[in-house]
Formats: C-alpha cells, sequence, structure tokens
DNA sequence: TATGAATGAGTATTCATTCAT
DNA sequence: AATGAATGAATACTCATTCAT
C-alpha cells in the first residue's frame, strides 16, 4: 500500500514538473533531465512510469483536461434551468483557470499547439460532454442558438484562456466587475 | 537592384520556411538546419539576415501580424457606421485565416506560448489599434458594450482561431452558414 | 569501488587528452570532439566530469600545476641549509619538466596566454609557497637577495621553460653539463 | 603614391587589429571577421595582403619581432664596454615592453605557443644576432660565463616578459627600485 | 583593389533514451 | 522499482575562406 503510494506519488511528481517546466518556457524547456531533477528523481526513473517524453506529455494533458473538467461540473445538476446550469459550470472553469494558472496556461498551450497526439487532443474533448448536453437541450428549449457546440464553445469557454494570458502580461487586471461582464458577454453570444 | 531584390527574397524564404516548420511540429521542429534547407540556404546564411533563432522567430511574428492586420484594415473607413466596419473588419480576419492558415496557426501559436519575446508580443498588440479605436467610437455611440477592449478582443477575435484549428481536426466545416453565424455570435456578444 | 576506479579513470583520460590536444595545437585544436574521441568517450560524457571546456581546461591546469610542485618539492627539508633547499627544488622542478616534457609545455603555454581564468592562475601560484617561504628564510639569514618573490622567481624557474622549449625545436641540447651551468645561472642571480 | 600609402596603411591596421584581438583573448579571440571589422575593412580584402590567417599572424609575429630589436638595439655601439653594451640592450627591451605592452603580450604569447610556424620562429632568432655576438665578444673577453646563448637569453632576457605579465595581474608593481634589481639579477647571473 | 554575401565544415553543448547494477 | 553513468544524434551558432561584382 505504501509503495502503491510512493508510486503514485512520484508519476504525481513527474507531471507536476512537467507542467511547470512547460509552462515556464515551452515543450522545449521540459527536457527530461530537469523534469527528473525537479521531481527527485532519477532520469532513468521517467521511463517506468511514462514510454517516453510526448507519452508523458500527452497524460499530462489528459489528467489536466480531466481535473479541469471535473471542476467545471462540479455539484453539475442537469435538472436546473439550462441558463443557470451554464452559468455554474462557466463560473467554474473560470475559478479553476483563475486558481490554477499552471494549468491553465497549459491547456492554452496544448489547444494551440502541435504538443499534443491528435488521438490524445480528440480524447480530451470527450471530457465536455456534459457541455455540450447541455446545450443540446438549451437549444430543443429554445435558449441557446442553433449552431454547432463547436461555434458555442469558441464564444463561450475558449475566451477565457485570453484572459488568464492577459492577466500574466499585466495588461488587464480581472476584477468581479469584468468577471461578471464576461459571463454577460459570453451568454449574449449564445442565447436566443 | 537585383541582388537588393535577391536578399529580400532569402529573408522571405527563410521566414517563409520558419513558418511551415513551426506550423508543423511547433518551435521544436524549427530547427537552423531544416530552416536553411528548406529555404534551400546554408545554415550559416540564417545569420546574415537574423542575430539568432529568437530573433528570427520574433520577426516572423511581426511580419505575419503586420500582414494579417494590414488585411483585416483594408478598405477601413472611419466614417461608416460602427457595426458596418466592425463587420468587415471581423469578415477580413476570418478571410485571412481561413486563406491563410499556415499564418492562422502560427498566430494562435504565438499568442499561446512562451515562443515571443514579451516586447515583440506587445509591439504586436499596436497593430490592432484601429480595432480599439473603432471600439471606443462605437462605446461613446451607445452601441457597444463598455468594457475594456480585451474582453471586445476576446469575444470576438479571438474565437476565429478556434475554427480555424477545429477544421484541421475536420471536426467542423466552416460553410457561409456558420460564418455568418459565428459573426451574429461574436456581435451579439459585444453589442450592447 | 570498481565504478568509482572507472569513473576517476575517465577523467584522467580526458585531462590526458586535453593536455595532449593542447600542447600540439594550443587551445583550438583541443576541441570537445577531438578529446572526447582521444580519451575514447563520447562527446556529451565529458559534460558529466566537466561544466565546460573552460572548466576543463582550469581543472587540467590545477591538476599539473599541482603535479608539479608536489614532485618539486618532494623531500623538502626546511631544516636543510638554504641554498641546499632550493638547489634540490630547483633540481626537481627541471627534473619533472624534462620528464615531462607534455606537462612542461602544457604549464607554459598556460603562464603566457589568457587560456587560464585570472582566479584559476591566482589559484595556481598558492602552490609555490613553499619556495616563497624558502626564499623569505634565505633573505632573512642574508643569503638571497632582498627582492619580490616574483623576481626571484622571474630569473630561477621561469627561465627553466624556455630551455625545455628550446630542446623542442632541436636548437640546444640539454647536457649534465649545461644543466648544472643553468643552475649556476639561477643560483648567481639571487644570491647575495 | 597616395594608394600604396593607403595599401601599407591597411595592412598595419590588419596586423594591429590582430595584435590586439590575439592579445585580449588568445588566437582564437582573433577570428577573421573581427579582425576585419576592427581594422575597418571587408573580410575579403585581408586576403589581398595575406595569404590566409597562418600567414597574417607569422607576419605579424616576424613585424613586432623586428620592431621589437629595433627598439632593443637603438644606438647600439660594438665598441663601447660589453657591459655598457649591454646594459643598454637590455633596459631598451624592458622599456620597449613595459611602453608597449600589447606588443610584449604577443610575443610572449608566440614564444610559448604553436601560434607561429617553426620556420617563422627561427627566423625571428635571427634578429637576436647582434646580441649574441655582444655576449660572444663578453665571453672572449672573459667577462661573459663560458655558456649556450641560449641559456644566456634564458636567465637575462626572457625573465623580463614574467615581470610585464605580473603587472597585469597587479600582483607586482615595477619600480625604478625593481628595475634595477633586475636587471642586476640578469647581470649576475651571467657574468663570470 | 575592394567588397558584401555566401557557405561547408566545424564548434561547444544538449537531449531523449538506454543499460548495467 | 530505481538509478547514475553513458551516449549518438542533434542543436544553435561560428569561422576561415571564396566569389561575383
Amino acid at each position: 500500500m505504501a509503495k502503491l503510494q510512493k508510486s503514485i506519488d512520484k508519476r504525481a511528481a513527474l507531471l507536476k514538473a512537467t507542467l511547470c517546466l512547460v509552462n515556464s518556457g515551452g515543450i522545449q524547456e521540459a527536457c527530461m533531465a530537469k523534469v527528473a531533477k525537479m521531481a527527485d528523481v532519477s532520469p532513468a526513473t521517467i521511463y517506468l512510469y511514462f514510454e517516453n517524453k510526448q507519452d508523458m506529455i500527452n497524460q499530462l494533458y489528459l489528467a489536466v483536461k480531466e481535473e479541469f473538467t471535473q471542476s467545471a461540473f462540479e455539484q453539475f445538476d442537469l435538472n436546473q434551468p439550462v441558463k443557470k446550469s451554464f452559468e455554474q459550470i462557466w463560473f467554474n472553469m473560470f475559478v479553476y483557470k483563475q486558481s490554477n494558472l499552471e494549468e491553465a496556461s497549459f491547456l492554452s498551450q496544448c489547444d494551440n499547439t502541435p504538443m499534443i497526439d491528435e488521438a490524445t487532443r480528440q480524447a480530451g474533448l470527450k471530457y465536455l460532454q456534459p457541455l455540450f448536453d447541455l446545450w443540446a437541450k438549451g437549444q430543443r428549449e429554445g435558449i441557446i442558438k442553433e449552431f454547432s457546440p463547436f461555434l458555442l464553445y469558441a464564444f463561450t469557454v475558449y475566451p477565457i484562456a485570453f484572459f488568464i494570458n492577459m492577466q500574466k502580461s499585466e495588461l488587464c487586471k480581472v476584477t468581479d466587475q469584468t468577471l461578471k461582464e464576461a459571463f454577460q458577454a459570453a451568454w449574449d453570444s449564445i442565447k436566443v
């Protein structure tokens, strides 16, 4: 049991280290030696947990994506009104990214980079199914525009990443006010 | 004269090669040897045109950003109604990205990656000034929501990149219909 | 134990290879690839033992300097008469250089070249302390001229290098006779 | 005439630049591009004046050696007493090196480095003939020890370089007093 | 005579991965 | 399971030299 836990910890430490390094300098900054050192492990050990670097990145992507969506769909209840549900998810997403800047930044890189296998990318999309289902429900109720879910995603969730990046450059601070405004823009763009 | 032209051509060929390689495999795929070979030039020649790799990437970024915004603001006339102007710019942007997938993909990587110097990134922002001015005018006229221009950008322009990326994965085809829908979403998100 | 020994051997082989190459064609002949090949090791392996080329050269310098001075001060006994002691040290130095032409030639390069860090050079000087102490004693006894130890060094030890170099060009052979003469010149220059 | 002068000037500028660069960072610092830039000339132009880099270094060596010895034998009169003559030459040499630190440092590098062709090195030796003749005269007169001229050189002239180098490290200042002392050491080492 | 542009071969250094222990 | 040492191939960059003008 203790042994298993130690294994899990090491894997987690490796993923965390990779996240941190990719974040600070892109994928080329995350060389195996640095990842190993940061995780307090020998470089050779990495290969006990992952097939190779690409595999490690892929697994990291899925892990973060899963954590992100789990957080997004926390307390999600399909019986609530669509707007209410959407609002909750949207804010959950925002709060997650705001509180987990590293993870947010990493996801943003992955989504705009040939860093991740196409297959893995597709797998990541699946986590969003509940949101797509919600939109479908909203469309049936005539509340949400009859657009492709990708389009809806592009105008509601994707913009969140832009903010998070903006804050890094200190060009733009997110306050309660801007947060409300952002949600309003998101909702206006897809509501009927 | 012929010499100067040859120089300009070589520089352009190098930038094009870099664009292509970064696009296909991220910054690490664009190694100097490959860039040189693709531009049909010796690796040493690169350093006649650029200080180093980072400088080459930065210059490429600025060049593409400039071409993109020039295309976006073509025939831009501040005397037209705000919505009309915005529509024109938005469609110009979309068409540019749709017709220049390589450039679009590259810009998307740059905007979400520590690939570009912060200073260069800021310089790139300046090209958007006319759009920011237009929004300011729209706000004075009570047509556009009183949000930060970055927020407006996040919900109107930034989502375009998502589409372009989507198409690559063939999950989503852009038709005239979806294009209209996308613009509607963009406009709805920021109009009062 | 075997592992440690192997490590020590490799480091020694690298230093020896560097010595040999620097000697034959200056620092630029000692490129990492050649050093590696001569030490029968991969270029990457060098960096397990040394931080970089400069560090390798510095460490080589200190190692050789230490070996040289250890050989010089072998059986050194401060209780013997000053001249006797000096004679012993001087001959030890000569014999060392004569029997270790590679090392001698290398030290001579280092002492007249911006090849070595200033800090390392200073560190190398410390090894000569016993000789400086001996001279101080001789000065207190009124046997040695009251000159700066650097001056004494310049006229007694430094000239040895000139011979060694001369022999390489075959302009000058060192016999027992010339050896005696050389020591006489050295002693005459500093004795009261 | 003006053209010839311009040519001479360029050659001199190239030699001066090489001297300066070799001096500051060894032969590898003196790359053709830097030499050219420092001499305000195109890299290609260097090859109009010198066959290649080695040839340029060789010619520089001979030029400096010639200037040095010309300065050393200035006002040299074989009819003066041997000691007087030697003193004059020795001080001339010292003053030259003290006043031309760049040249001194360069010669010191050349004399202890495989930087210079063996043939060129031998050619450089010829410039010292008057000094060797003086010593021969002194030996005939029973004033100078019957040693090989190389040995005499090693203990009188060669040590000068050590001082000049010492001063650079600021470990040792040369005053009128030390200068006198140094000459005394030199003379004592070779006088009968 | 003089050059700026061009380059092939080379330089120090790094990296993902493997292997003996 | 875990590792430190080892490495071949690659990486960004440099350099002495050439050539068309």
